[in-house]
DNA sequence: TTGAAAGCGGTACCAG
DNA sequence: CTGGTACCGCTTTCAA
């Protein structure tokens, strides 16, 4: 493994203008640089950026906190981190915390003894214990998809609420009046908005919203099917359901399916984030779709913007992405249609 | 940020004490150990690894190379890696590389600079060029659901020759003899081996195969559905088709649907992967799982098997994790079944 | 334009 | 047991 001390060495100058030549910076004879790269290529010599960042103070490497890569909606929200990482030459530690609170301790923690740039954190837990001990380190951080209130962060969210609203809006405008809803944990800030935008959707159309309609899951895939269950026993049976996301809304096709129901035509559903597996189910999904790549992105472009402002102690920012509903067979009578021609509003 | 040097001077002590105590190793007198402990937790001393390991020569760093980690069966296989990698305290640095050289490259020079302890490919193309300069500078790794021919060096595959042989004996045993395949790529040693499998079942039970029944695939979906529809063209059409992969077996799904044709009564499908997604579609497709969490475990166990066994110059080892048979309707006549009481073999 | 040298924060060997 | 100290490889003043 060569260094610049034996390219300095072979040329007879010094490490100074070798580290010069090759970050191209500060003065440099135009010919010596020139040598000095031929050399460092001839010697096949790779720059340790663990010295460079040490010295420099800056790592190129950013910690992102998700709960679950293998869930895709968590994976294609990394992807578009990682993509935009890439692109501005920064590396990305993976952290998974299956929403422990713990795993995401240590991982801060280890996000500080390896001297990242950054953070980003996607649908975390995120405890004002570590996220205060991050502020005082100075380690700027982003929270993507989960809204943090009374912090001086940059987040960058969907509107769930309007999300909610144009979801169950939808199904209103299908002639819907007995809709029910499950809920996403209300101790978030997404479970919170969304179930505001049903309510919102329903009050608007002076619409009765029975408090057994309105049910609590934790946007995992049995409490879906579990709380449908619930919802079919009831004497007062609603005809539509609108899951705070997909895989509540998955959980609910398949409890409908065993209770020898049709989706759409005796129960309609919709669901939440449009993950992959939306368009693939029969009946097709209807859902808000997330813009999941997107939401990475901007949370990736968000962090390298402060990166460089540093020092400017700019208030934090809240960025607001746009969700847009996606009508499919769950929400529609009858015959399988082409997606495409009823996207919209 | 404090160092260990503030601490040595709080405590009129030397930095070497101080490492010492903090790292647990070497001598120092217990009480003076407790003082530092004490003092560090009081300082809110965080070790910075990066002069660590600049220091030691080693980063508890991997990096993790993979063609998309959107893709749910990567996802997977990075969670497994994720988990080991957590339990023995190394972080990994994710790398997308598209499947593009160009991106594989220059992530192996990343990994490079960052002075990783190691690297873990899934999946990837691992040209040799960059593999030989890997295996120069020393760096362990370990390549999973890929094998390489003429390699030495460590990889974790299961077998495909095999799983693909019980998926093609098992439309045999249904009763079918016109058995079309659509084969991966013919330079990825999965998809040669995964179409050897379906030969030798083919030939063990005298079949005939028809070389417009072998048609060629890129394991994406969209391939699936062009060949299958080629498929359903030919005037002898096939009875039963054989997926080299989920994905494409999805396809097949799609252009079988659009012909209005039923899975399986007109034509059977078997995939291979068991992605998330096979046990949702419908019909619930039939497939060959692959142990995919515990392909990513035994890959980083390896490395760090090996990386803790470094000087040793012992031969590389291929792992191969044994691939079963999931039985769903894809492949069968009629009703909808429990899919456990069908698994087997 | 170039070089000397002081770090960055730790580790680890060697002497005491 | 403990301290002194030479690095690890590179960046960055400050002079020359």
């Amino acid at each position: 493994m060569s260094t610049i001390y034996e390219i300095a060495k072979k040329l007879g100058v010094s490490t100074a203008t070798v580290s010069r030549a090759l970050n191209n910076k500060g003065y440099v004879r135009r010919e010596l640089k020139e040598q000095i790269l031929a050399t460092a290529e001839e010697l096949g010599y790779v720059p340790n950026s663990l010295a460079r960042s040490l010295a420099s103070g800056l790592t190129k490497v950013i910690s992102l906190i998700v709960p679950d890569i293998a869930n895709s909606f968590f994976a294609l929200v990394a992807r578009g981190v990682e993509d935009m990482a890439y692109n501005h030459g920064y590396s990305l530690i993976i952290c998974n915390t299956d929403g422990l609170k713990a795993k995401e301790r240590k991982y801060v923690r280890i996000a500080r003894e390896r001297q990242v740039d950054g953070i980003i954190f996607i649908g975390s837990i995120v405890s004002k214990d570590y996220l205060e001990e991050l502020v005082q380190a100075r380690i700027p951080i982003v929270i993507a998809d989960r809204y943090v209130d009374g912090l001086n962060v940059d987040m960058v969210v969907n509107d769930n609420l309007k999300g909610a609203k144009d979801a169950v809006s939808h199904l209103i405008r299908l002639g819907h009046q007995a809709i029910a809803t499950i809920r996403g944990p209300q101790n978030t800030q997404t479970g919170i908005d969304r179930y505001i935008g049903y309510v919102e959707a329903m009050e608007e159309h002076f619409l009765q919203i029975r408090p057994e309609w309105v049910r609590d899951g934790d946007y995992k895939e049995r409490s879906g099917y579990i709380e449908t269950r619930r919802l079919l026993d009831l004497e007062e049976r609603p005809t539509a359901i609108f899951a705070a996301n997909d895989l509540m809304a998955l959980g609910a096709l398949t409890a409908i399916e065993e209770a020898n129901l049709q989706v759409p035509q005796d129960i309609a559903v919709v669901g939440y984030d449009d993950i992959p597996l939306a368009a693939k189910v029969r009946p097709r999904l209807t859902t808000v779709a997330q813009p999941k790549y997107e939401l990475g992105q901007q949370a990736m472009e968000r962090l390298i913007w402060r990166l460089s402002n540093g020092d400017v102690e700019k208030r934090a920012e809240t960025m607001v992405l746009q969700p847009r509903l996606v009508i499919r067979e769950s929400s529609l009578a009858g015959s399988i249609v082409n997606e495409e021609s009823l996207q919209g509003r």
